[in-house]
DNA sequence: TTCGGATAAATTGTCGACAATCGATCATCT
DNA sequence: AGATGATCGATTGTCGACAATTTATCCGAA
């Protein structure tokens, strides 16, 4: 076997100006829950669904030690609930929800934009674009999961300049909610995603130089979103869903 | 044996006015989880120390199974960080990560107030008032642990009133970190911790009808509590870690 | 001495089996 | 009929042992 081994070398000894990250070595648990992840994100197991630790742990070909770890983790990170002896199942967002989501995401990426405005540069504004391009090409195919992923990576690029981890960390934790969400939207009337252009003044503002103008253009923006969002669900609400017990530990 | 049973009851049979939570069952990991957390926060266990599974599961006297369920439980909340075969150790908080902690505070806080402000009602205010006297009382007595513990259900109260759930979970994880980092501070050189009467001008604002004025109140208030404890950290730093390898998933 | 590889100890990852609990079903009694 | 209590199947919780991997140590050769 002998796996190319690049930890554990010495502090001080010959030190390439390569920094290369300690390469992850594959856990079970860790394929198990990015799978489970993306497929629940992905809309392939329906919000609500209960998930069963033996069927999970057959059809993934591992023990149910490695699998529950996984399933603590999706847990933990507010995709799936459990009730002790009882069972797992997906989460189900309720309109309350999705409210609670967009007000956060108008904080978190105002805030977002202040931390990351003086940090723009020649690299952020190509980005930028590019991911706007992805995503406008992304919805004229008719894509919808690429359309969702076009949309969310382009909201994500100004928390990866802000570099504030903590912020990134709860910008992950939110993301998989929003995308969870608009999975089963777009799968339940089948919609195309975001509509095209929508994000036109966004990109403009954010290559611009009013940093109030770009917090009024989010706040603007996601206003729209939750609009459409909310009076979607009041319609038809396919989830009217039991307690669920999910109290955030 | 016999537990009394209280859940699963036909909605509509004999409604006693007298609602219940579903009374959550005790699994060796819950109790675990909860006792390793609030030792880590506690600071019993030092930010930095090296957790061992088979040393853990003897102490709590229990399989590794529940533990290391437990222990994926606070690695998801970021209290701990582990390397896959080589080991678990709870995080050490950088100075960048105080600065990250407090910005962050500052702009759920006031997210927080913006939500809560027309819900404020008798029952807030009498509820401020007697947490900032325990505060108070805390502090006179000398009793850190206490007084970071009132110091930190002060600020929860206008989350709780918020009626914000995804925002209680944010500050849910915040306030963790924050606690981590005041209870290693305080030991570190035995200051006492929140200076008396700090959070007179704060409740007061928390009381009046200026939101505005309120914003700006937190905004400062932070400021002070984010300076001073950055100023500590610049000159003495007692952890000053390997990398940690600390990526959010 | 210093470098390299083999070896050993410690720690985590994985497995299969067993025990505890829950929810539904059904029998029984008033 | 309605409520109460026992039974059964399904599912999760827990355990102990074994395998895989990492890290530190030791030994030998240039």
């Amino acid at each position: 076997m002998k796996a190319l081994r690049i930890t554990s070398f010495k502090p001080a000894a010959r030190d390439i100006g390569f920094r290369v990250e300690r390469l992850r070595k594959s856990t079970f648990r860790q394929h198990i829950a990015e799978r489970l992840r993306s497929a629940i994100l992905g809309g392939e197991i329906a919000p609500g669904a209960p998930l069963v630790e033996t069927t999970l742990a057959a059809q993934f070909s591992v023990s149910r030690g490695p699998l529950r770890e996984a399933l603590r983790e999706l847990i933990e990170e507010g995709l799936l609930v459990t009730v002790p002896y009882t069972g797992t199942h997906v989460i189900a967002l309720t309109p309350e929800d999705i409210h609670e989501i967009y007000s956060m995401r108008i904080t978190l990426e105002r805030f977002a934009f202040e931390q990351a405005w003086p940090r723009r540069g020649k690299a952020f504004a190509a980005e930028l674009q590019r991911r706007n391009t992805l995503l406008t090409q992304a919805i004229d195919i008719g894509d919808d999961a690429a359309s969702i992923q076009a949309e969310l990576d382009l909201h994500g690029l100004v928390y990866e300049v802000s570099c504030h981890k903590l912020l990134q960390r709860t910008w992950h934790s939110l993301r998989g909610r929003l995308q969870l969400y608009w999975a089963a939207h777009h799968r339940a009337h089948d919609s195309r995603g975001p509509q095209r252009d929508s994000h036109d003044s966004y990109v403009q503002a954010a290559l611009g130089d009013d940093l109030t103008a770009m917090l009024d253009e989010i706040t603007r923006h996601m206003g729209r979103g939750a609009e459409r969002t909310e009076s979607f669900m009041r319609f038809a609400n396919p989830f009217d869903h039991p307690p669920t017990t999910g109290v955030p530990t």
